[in-house]
DNA sequence: GGGACTAGCAGGG
DNA sequence: TTCCACCCTGCTAGTCCC
């Protein structure tokens, strides 16, 4: 945080520093002293983990920021002078598709989940009240506003603010039942209406204006005067031409208000151009601080006047979509099916390392995934595990199924392996999603088998049995899965570990690995057995005969590898080939032979011709193994092999031609470079 | 170059 | 004294295969 000081001597104010999105403006909260709110914030918030992990995403947030000024002071008038020109098409483009012919009728209940809560029990009429709990709370009542407390807040901070707040359970039951009402009125205005949620809906009232004769504006009464008799509550609207700019109507005038805006060009230019642009749906708390902090600009208008900018240093569909902010344009089609694209369970709980916990948990949430699949009828083929640390950093973790999985079972196996790869790690929320539906055309291509990972790698092995289409040896998904898994192991794991960018075993320092690498299958067991989470000494060991054995049960359940087993932990990678080569050593001749072009005959791994740079390791590999077995009893052993490392660190640092992704925990990148910034600026 | 895939994040309710 | 949800969509980058 920064510290800010007045040059008038007054007292340091470092929440004014401290961003959060409790003070911007929301309906009901005009006249909230938002200096006290946002000490009050700070001050319950500061040192915690959870303001720590702000803290660092603040410091992020500022240095990309600085690196987009960098970029943009770096683009010569040539530069912005192309750009412009390519602003300006693209708005002349954009205008053209403006689409003035429909009315848009955007409603948002009032409150919603309060409203319903005081409906139910009419002593909390007139007293501040939160739906929610001490962590979180979903709705505050405008009672409650007053005080700064609002939804997405959590419970104890809002208490701070408030100590009298009253606070009210969700019960999504009833909340379920009065929106069922308000849609039976929504359907009399749209029969097509698009629900966004519980309390918020959006309704194309074209055709009802014109059959009745009604303006747009009394219909929008009409329809607020019926929700209110068939359910009791209020609601407010916002008619516009188009959805983005209803939604931003519907709360000018809340709670009990509407606001229309005529279907009219001039209209909607000078409606947007002073628009605060964090009224727009879409532009969050960094969006805004981006667009303010690196450009300068704050509302609508200012998009189409750093057009040029824009363009240059975002992405075409982002450009895209801040131009047509910029132009008051949205979307007026009403979409013919939405289909769900996935569907998640996730739980917060005390943060623990306990891995026993931690699996119960995950079984406890794959069945709660496995339920409301069940309800929807849903089959998904790829698994994600969420995980949030105790310091509040978010991971994800996916890996995708040849076939379509719904029963807890299979969640939970896969869910597990996905959890595996990341102990030790101590926990404070899981989550689990499910995608790729069945009924998901995209998502479920007509040979599945060819585009995992996993089929890939085994289809070097298959294409030269001319076994890499099975659907021209009459095989469905199932046949060739299994096929799959009947697959030689050690060889395609070989295959596997080269694929995954395995760079020469030497390079590892940790020279007593090598003893531990000659280790049996008994010794693998002696390994298990010793294994001790204190010791990290020996829990690398163990991790690395864990890993040689993940790898197989990743084949062996016919699910491509996980991005940490993929690109994310090489050195434990290193680790795994390293052990299984060294396993296969004990059988070596002397020289190193490439069997049919493709086969090390030492050690049976499997690498393609093209891998020159990896054949080259690979043989130093050998190389080095024969030296270590012929000076086995000689002291010098570990410097003759020190030596050979050094030489190939100095060949790999050589070898660029396969990237290594960068794991999240390298800072290889930032996440707003990745949702915004162009890959390839080149000016 | 396009499609599939993983990982991450913004945003909204 | 301690405490910051859950669910979903959509977009991005990067990698890899075809």
């Amino acid at each position: 945080m920064e510290k800010n000081e007045t040059l008038s001597g007054d007292k340091p104010r470092p929440w004014q520093s401290y961003h959060t999105v409790y003070t911007n403006a929301k309906a009901g909260m005009e006249g909230v002293d938002k200096e006290k709110v946002q000490r009050i914030v700070y001050e319950t918030s500061k040192g915690s983990k959870y303001f720590e992990n702000e803290e660092k995403k603040e410091a992020l947030l500022r240095q990309k920021i600085e690196n987009m000024r960098a970029q943009s002071a770096k683009l010569s008038a040539a530069d912005l002078s192309h750009y412009q020109t390519v602003a300006d098409r693209r708005i002349l483009e954009l205008e053209a598709m403006r689409d003035l012919s429909r009315i848009w009728l955007h409603v948002d209940m009032d409150a919603f989940y309060a409203a319903v809560e005081t409906l139910s029990n009419p002593s909390l009429k007139g007293k501040p009240m939160a739906v929610g709990g001490l962590s979180m709370i979903s709705t505050a009542n405008y009672e409650a506003r007053r005080f700064g407390v609002r939804a997405a807040m959590p419970g104890f901070i809002a208490r701070k603010l408030c100590p009298e707040l009253i606070f009210v359970p969700t019960d999504f039951k009833k909340y379920t039942h009065y929106s069922e009402l308000t849609r039976k009125v929504f359907e009399k205005y749209d029969p097509n209406f698009m629900a966004a949620s519980l309390d918020e809906a959006h309704l194309d009232i074209t055709e009802v204006c014109k059959e009745r004769g009604m303006s747009c504006g009394e219909i929008a009464e009409e329809l607020r005067k019926c929700v209110n008799e068939e359910t009791g509550l209020t609601c407010s609207a916002g008619v516009a031409p188009n959805r983005l700019l209803a939604k931003v109507c519907s709360d000018i005038n809340k709670p009990n208000g509407q606001f229309v805006l005529t279907n009219d060009r001039m209209a909607v230019m000078t409606f947007i151009s002073s628009l605060p642009i964090r009224k727009i749906g879409g532009i969050g708390k960094v969006t805004e601080h981006i667009l303010r902090d690196a450009f300068g600009i704050s509302t609508c208008e200012e998009m189409l006047q750093k057009g040029g900018l824009l363009c240059a240093l975002f992405s075409h569909s982002t450009a895209d979509f801040f131009l047509s902010v910029g132009l008051g344009i949205g979307k007026t089609d009403t979409p013919q099916v939405r289909s769900r694209k996935s569907i998640s369970s996730e739980r917060t709980f005390s943060a623990t390392d306990d891995e026993t916990l931690l699996y119960q948990k995950l079984a406890d949430i794959a069945e709660m995934l496995c339920a409301d699949m069940k309800k929807g009828g849903l089959c998904g083929r790829t698994l994600t595990l969420k995980l949030k640390t105790a310091s509040f950093e978010v991971r994800s973790r996916a890996v995708t199924s040849e076939k379509y999985i719904c029963s807890s079972e299979d969640i939970l196996k896969y869910a597990s392996k996905l959890l595996k790869a990341e102990l030790p790690i101590s926990l404070r929320l899981m989550g689990l999603r499910l995608s790729h539906f069945n009924e998901d055309k995209i998502g479920a291509p007509s040979d599945p088998t060819q585009k995992t990972l996993n089929n890939f790698i085994v289809s070097g092995d298959l294409s030269r049995k001319n076994l890499d289409d099975p659907k021209s040896l009459g095989l469905d998904i199932n046949d060739q899965h299994l096929m799959n898994n009947m697959e030689g192991s050690f060889s395609i794991e070989s295959h596997e570990l080269q694929h995954y960018g395995i760079r020469d075993p030497l390079a590892s320092n940790n020279l007593e690995d090598l003893n531990v690498h000659h280790c049996t299958s008994t010794d693998s067991v002696e390994a298990e057995k010793i294994h001790e989470p204190s010791s990290n000494k020996i829990a690398d060991k163990v991790i690395t005969k864990d890993m040689a054995g993940e790898v197989s049960q990743w084949k062996e359940s016919g699910l491509s590898l996980p991005g940490q087993l993929e690109g994310g932990s090489p050195d434990r990678m290193n680790q795994v080939i390293m052990h299984n080569e060294a396993v296969f050593s004990s059988e070596q001749k002397d020289e190193l032979v490439w069997v049919d072009d493709y086969k090390c005959s030492l050690c049976g791994i499997e690498m393609p011709p093209y891998f020159d740079e990896e054949r080259q390791e690979h043989s130093d590999f050998h190389l080095a193994e024969r030296l270590q077995k012929d000076e086995s009893r000689i002291d010098s052993r570990t410097s003759a092999l020190r030596q050979r490392s050094v030489q190939k660190d100095h060949i790999s640092s050589q070898s660029k031609r396969k990237k290594r992704k960068p794991s999240p925990k390298e800072g290889g990148h930032l996440s707003i470079d990745m949702f915004f910034a162009k890959s390839n600026l080149n000016f």
